[in-house]
DNA sequence: TCGAAGATTCAGTATTGACTGAATGTTCAA
DNA sequence: TTGAACATTCAGTCAATACTGAATCTTCGA
């Protein structure tokens, strides 16, 4: 495959996995610039690059890897002797992204808890709906980590498989 | 506590879960229409009664009740005798949710199959950032599911706890 | 079939948020 | 200390979305 033909496949590609990230809530250009990052040679791109990547302007690409960063989704770094700011997906950064999504779940049970507090002189029928929505995120609370838990531990295979 | 202060109270806890349920992609007046329904009394009401609770309009609480239906959050009930409808939380629905959300995982596996088909002939290095995102969600797309099926295999205790 | 109660639609308005790029700030080699 | 390279900020513009309410449609008892 020709390096032409392949970056379009993979303009295609990232507009695939930038629609998924938009998702997750990130603006558009946010998106797009973490996508483009999964996928280019070499890893670390600088600003400029990302701008042509991306077709963002100056300013948008400023506070989409500001933003991204914050996330801790991608890493800034700049090589000795350079005067430019690199960026690269962060290792590991897909963990960190779950585990924060996953302490959604503690709050949904805290939540229920203020509530249930709330009602506590009311007759029982009236708290059941909070009720069901406490016991299951108790329960995924404490499930959930126990998963990432698993995956961390878990041996990893080598890279030539 | 009296009524009305009970109901003032219950107005701060609805901003509250208002506000996480706005996380959840939901705009304002759906997530404060679902959250009325979660601790209202009777658990239904009629579409006039929830205009009065969150101060949205005829078409707004006609959206917002068609959104929520249409995710599986809410039930449409009409009592035999009446013209009105009623709208009450759906019994399970948090774990629809859940279910629903935790489906995205396997979009996610999938779509760094993609990628790694097309870049299938660069150096293998390139393939690491999208190689270690779908490791962890083919993990994932099997532990959390399994959580889930242990939480409905789990034998609930009694409400009189 | 009629009409009143209630629900839905949708064109118009208001609000929010994304995006740009010129101005400003920062860094560092010389 | 200077100025060239690069990064950041933010006021202004544009686009997308939420929200309203009058008009319209649906339902069902009489």
């Amino acid at each position: 495959m020709k390096d032409q033909e392949l970056q379009n496949r993979l303009g295609a590609f990232v507009e695939r996995v930038t629609m998924q990230m938009e998702g997750f809530g990130l603006p558009h250009y946010v998106a797009k610039t973490f996508s483009w990052l999964l996928v280019c040679d070499p890893p670390e791109q600088s600003a400029e690059d990302l701008m042509e990547l991306t077709g963002a302007s100056k300013g948008s690409m400023s506070t989409a890897t500001r933003m991204l960063q914050q996330m801790h989704m991608i890493d800034k770094v700049r090589p000795s002797g350079e005067r430019k700011y690199y960026w690269r997906i962060r290792s590991g950064m897909w963990v960190d992204l779950l585990k924060i999504r996953l302490s959604i779940l503690e709050q949904f049970s805290k939540i229920a808890d203020e509530g249930l507090e709330l009602l506590g002189e009311e007759p029982a029928g009236r708290s059941a709906r909070l009720k069901e929505m406490k016991d299951l995120y108790d329960f995924m609370s404490i499930e959930f980590p126990s998963v990432l838990d698993k995956w961390e531990k878990k041996p990893k295979e080598s890279s030539d498989g």
